[in-house]
DNA sequence: CCGTGAAGGACCC
DNA sequence: TGCCAGGGTCCTTCATGA
């Protein structure tokens, strides 16, 4: 919005320290005040300097962006670009699918409230569950300031009577699993995101027992109150996005049932933080600001320049994030859709090499059994370390063997950590990608009829060999759905809203200056001069095909439930010209594109060359990615210095 | 031009 | 007193090999 005031910097940085959850449920008295006493404690520390070095690179980048807004607004008719946008707008819109009820369900403060089922006793009293870092705290506490992801010590200074309590994953995981087996009575495809929350789509179960919306999730609600002595808060919205902002509405058990209809919807979103929108995190939350994006109406505000700036700021997801338009596909998570595994260890900053290997050692054995019990294998192995300035860094190899074994898992872990040695970490951790699952029921679906016996002997049956010659080749993708969905689920630590993102990497102020630097890095390579260091991201969340329009299933007979094919003929109004059309969406599109190619892109883009097809949007798969405009300087970043290879 | 591996990040819970 | 987790997913950029 304004320009940064020298004062900016300590103004975002107080924010960042005081972590990304500041609108959480149970909203505390004084912000600023407990923002001042956070900031407080932490000054000084390694964590408060990389915090700082990351707000200042942040704003850093925001000044690039800023710059490049400049530079391309200038000279170009804004209002044409905005009609086009609005052409865009129209595409969306007829995408919306109002025709699915789907539910977000969120637990109230989870792990707290599972804690109070086994100790009555704290009722009424401020505490919390974590150990090092908070994972919930109770509503009490909240009130203090206390929220999840905030190291322990901090919590205590804002509220002394904390009571601090370990967590007890078992209890969690028990109470975790009633919860979603009476949910699953209103919709058996549930999809869980994490231990305490999840969406349903309940339109199947509402017409069999014709129920309204807000009269089933009363219902789901107080049966889960009743069954399990835990409260849920819920959200009612046409999709996945919506419900689950709804859910937040009415936090400490409750409900809110959002209007199915798009006008309804629009309004709804236009005061909206932004930063509600799920994907949209603190940096992004900035960046967006930076351009006057402060709600999901702004993006309509802003949207040329979005649309100028579509490859730092995603216009699409935006555009529909403003419209309110998101998936409504609710599906159960698969066993196949897993992409790695891994285990990591934080502990007191370590420098002598043996210190390091002993950790190294005990992740990989954590790896090694975590990887048993769930059956799979993998032939990617990355290293993470953290360093005590909270720099962090990874290091991965690919084999061409399969490996879960600990020793090999060590060997290459230690094979990644040596050139990295002289060093002083707090961190080590080992993931595992390019996963085969070992209990995947093999080929389509025939084998799963002829039950292969393998019944999941907790794994321990078949041995790496087993696969071995498996032909590791074929690391391609032979993953094939299935049960045996065990206990497990995807995301176990409840973190109500915060997240305390400690990676980045960091490059130290005078990285420019070492573009020179000689041939240090032949031999080793400092882990703070790493190879891209070009900050450029955007807030791209390119649903894939995720779109919120007619569930299309390829092929199979999935439900396919009853969806709003539009109209294949209906009256829209030009945006440019204002001629009323009755066509159906391509003929629409092709007016428009009619409409602005006369003078519009031309004008816009001026002398800008190639690059620029013709912007046809008229198709909802294409892209818009005509940012052509001012496309030459568009690296965000300057070379960061080259690194060179040994 | 494209697929792929590696490294860094943003985000979520 | 004692200084900020851990499990995952997805996306981008860069370097390379066909």
């Amino acid at each position: 919005m304004d320009p940064v005031a020298s004062s900016q910097l300590t103004e975002s940085l107080v924010k960042r320290l005081a972590g990304p959850s500041t609108g959480k449920a149970g909203l505390a008295k004084d912000q600023t005040e407990i923002n001042r006493i956070i900031a407080e404690a932490s000054k000084g520390s390694k964590f408060y300097e990389n915090e700082k070095k990351k707000d200042k690179d942040l704003t850093e980048r925001i000044a690039r962006i800023l710059k490049l807004r400049g530079e391309a607004i200038e000279g170009v008719d804004l209002t044409k670009i905005e009609h086009h946008v609005d052409k865009i707008i129209i595409d969306l819109e007829n995408e919306r699918d109002l025709s699915q009820v789907i539910v977000h369900f969120d637990m109230d403060a989870f792990f707290a409230n599972v804690e109070l089922l086994h100790n009555p006793t704290l009722k009424g009293k401020p505490f919390s569950v974590g150990g090092g870092v908070i994972s919930t705290a109770s509503y009490e506490a909240r009130k203090y300031g206390v929220r999840s992801g905030m190291p322990s010590f901090i919590a205590k200074k804002l509220c002394p009577e904390l009571i601090l309590l370990r967590s007890h994953f078992e209890w969690y995981n028990e109470e975790s699993n009633k919860v979603f087996t009476i949910l699953r009575r209103y919709d058996p495809r549930l999809s869980a995101a994490g231990c305490d929350e999840g969406y349903l789509n309940i339109t199947p179960y509402l017409q069999k027992h014709n129920l309204t919306p807000g009269e089933c999730v009363e219902e789901i609600r107080r049966t889960v109150h009743a069954e399990t002595n835990l409260t849920v808060s819920a959200g009612i919205a046409p999709n996945m996005m919506l419900a689950k902002i709804c859910s937040d509405k009415n936090k400490p058990n409750g409900q809110y049932h959002l209007a199915f209809d798009s006008k309804a919807i629009i309004d709804f979103m236009g005061d909206l933080s932004i930063r509600k929108v799920p994907g949209i995190g603190r940096v992004n939350e900035r960046l967006l600001e930076s351009v006057g994006v402060k709600t999901c109406g702004d993006v309509y505000t802003h949207r040329a320049v979005l649309y100028l700036m579509d490859k730092q700021f995603g216009l699409r997801f935006l555009l529909r994030t403003y419209l309110g338009i998101a998936s409504n596909e609710v599906k159960p998570y698969e066993r196949n859709e897993r992409k790695s595994i891994g285990a990591e260890r934080t502990f007191p900053p370590l420098s002598s090499t043996k210190d390091m290997l002993d950790k190294l050692e005990e992740v990989a054995a954590e790896l090694e059994s975590d990887m048993e019990s769930s059956g799979w294998i993998g032939r990617t192995v990355t290293l993470k370390f953290k360093l005590d300035t909270f720099q962090v860094f990874t290091r991965a190899k690919s084999l061409n063997h399969w490996v879960n074994k600990k020793e090999e898992l060590f060997a290459v872990g230690k094979e990644l950590l040596f050139p990295e040695l002289p060093t002083s970490v707090r961190l080590i951790g080992l993931r595992v990608t390019k996963l085969k699952d070992l209990k995947a029921s093999t080929s389509e679906g025939i084998k799963r009829f002829f039950g292969p016996a393998q019944q999941a002997t907790s794994g321990s049956k078949r041995k790496a060999s087993d696969i071995d010659e498996d032909e590791a080749d074929d690391a391609s993708v032979d993953q094939e759905e299935h049960d045996s969905d065990d206990d497990v689920m995807p995301g176990f630590h409840e973190q109500d809203e915060a997240d305390i993102d400690p990676s980045q990497h960091d490059v130290d102020d005078d990285e420019e200056l070492q573009i020179i630097q000689p041939l240090a890095n032949i031999r080793k390579r400092p882990p703070n001069s790493v190879p891209g260091t070009s900050i450029s991201h955007q807030l791209t969340l390119r649903s894939r095909s995720k779109s919120a329009g007619p569930s299309r299933s390829h092929g199979a007979a999935i439900a396919e439930p009853s969806t709003t094919t539009s109209t294949p003929s209906e009256t829209h109004t030009c945006p440019i010209c204002n001629e009323a059309l009755t066509s159906n969406n391509t003929s629409l599109n092709e007016h428009i594109d009619y409409c602005l190619s006369r003078d519009a892109i031309k004008q816009a883009q001026g002398t800008s060359t190639k690059g620029n097809k013709v912007l046809s949007s008229g198709d909802t798969t294409k892209e818009y990615a005509l940012n052509g405009f001012k496309r030459l300087k568009l690296r965000p970043d300057p070379p960061v210095k080259s690194k060179r290879k040994g």
